[in-house]
DNA sequence: CGAAATCTTGACCGATCTCAACTTACGTGG
DNA sequence: CCACGTAAGTTGAGATCGGTCAAGATTTCG
């Protein structure tokens, strides 16, 4: 807990409960955080980081998958070019997120993209080296297969919105969503911007905006400046 | 095997391979196929063996979801009711495959329907069993983390596909990929009936018998009796 | 063989996309 | 710190896709 041995995660020096300290260290995504001390320390060294400018990419579609990346801090921009195309924004990486699994107990190749949306530093750990940690922390499988089965249940949700719902209806629900993950008295900071959040959503910008206008109209919601919006009616947008 | 012990998660008798030959047996899962039959015998203590008739539910949407389910014979239709109340086919399950999985790694309730479309049988593991095996023979984690990759992949692929495809476009790559799976001389037989393709392919039973009219017009397939479509040009098909 | 379900076809309507013009917000460099 | 250029967001008009309702044909299964 006291001493102070630098965290090769994150490149920066103080450390503590074992590893470290500060916020978006290694040391605190879910899959790992339950590891002794000196497993975990294990698992760092085979970790590298990476930093990322705005717009520069961690991977692209038909890269080898071959990696986990762990986000450490700043944010990443998950997307697909659809066969069509179009691009859809499947998720944004926060601080402890981590992506890149799809591909790692099978050989592949990627079939996202992921981008930095600012200045973002990356753990990569090698598919190779988890495999070995997987068989020899059993913990750590069921971490992730926990991650996964989140994953899993959010995008069949995802995919059952898409087909069953109206425009509308998805984004009530998301703002919905959003509200229960900020809550700060009814205002929620959209996480991306509206051009994003339209993709996400499966729509266009154009929609979008419409169906903001007309959620405000009816009385749900009132828009205020950039990406904040105030929730007035719940129960309506769940009924929407 | 030469020894015949008889199969506790078929309920048939005659077994060989050091547990059982029959077609739809439990050790014919990937998940547990890999493993020693003497493990493998260990799990199947642990496993019952449910029949289920033709329309009857494995498990319903609200349930508690604290079991995995394998099928031994037969096909399961799952499907989610969605908040407008309608409904979405999400897949069909055939002998081998599995389902359950998203809630055995986190207490929750079942989201979907598992409905028996035929005669069926269901093998299930509880929940608490499975974990104890995961920790025991972590090369299980392995393959239900492929398994789990597996699924992730095309659900992020369907999700992706509604939010940006016509219906058009969905039921050509539908029809592709059934290709691939079976390819019987460019014939393809649907798994299912077209109203619950229709819902897999989240639209109405009326949009997607235009649209197959519409392929067939414009020479890419030919309907034959039934579930029966010749796919003729497979090029043509995936630049709908 | 007949009831019930599935499938097909037609007519109509509503939701959402597209294109275009315009306004607003944002980041960069001087 | 401000000006400017670019990207994001908004609004309108028109076109299109796909859903709904209804009627009829076909298939399935007891």
């Amino acid at each position: 807990m006291e001493k102070e041995i630098g965290c090769k995660s994150c490149s920066q020096g103080s450390c503590s409960h074992g590893l470290c300290t500060h916020d978006a260290c290694i040391s605190r995504v879910p899959i790992f955080n339950h590891l002794e001390p000196k497993q975990m320390e294990e698992i760092m060294g085979v970790i590298k980081t990476t930093h990322y400018k705005k717009g520069e990419f961690i991977y692209s579609q038909g890269d080898a998958a071959d990696s986990l990346y762990i986000v450490n801090s700043g944010r990443v921009r998950i997307y697909r070019l659809a066969e069509s195309g179009k691009i859809q924004l499947m998720r944004i990486l926060n601080p402890g997120d981590f992506t890149g699994e799809l591909a790692l107990f099978r050989a592949s190749i990627q079939e996202s993209y992921g981008e930095a949306i600012c200045q973002t530093d990356i753990c990569r750990i090698s598919g190779a080296d988890l495999q070995q940690f997987l068989l020899k922390f059993p913990t750590i499988s069921l971490k992730i297969l926990q991650e996964f089965s989140e994953r899993l249940a959010t995008s069949e949700i995802q995919t059952t919105r898409f087909a069953t719902e109206k425009v509308e209806t998805r984004l009530a629900l998301y703002l919905c969503e959003c509200l229960e993950g900020q809550d700060h008295q009814g205002e929620v900071v959209l996480p991306m911007s509206k051009k994003d959040l339209a993709s996400y959503l499966g729509t266009t910008p154009e929609t979008l905006s419409r169906k903001l206008t007309e959620l405000e109209e009816n009385g749900y919601i009132k828009q205020q400046n950039g990406k904040r919006i105030q929730i007035i009616d719940v129960e309506g947008l769940l009924k929407v």
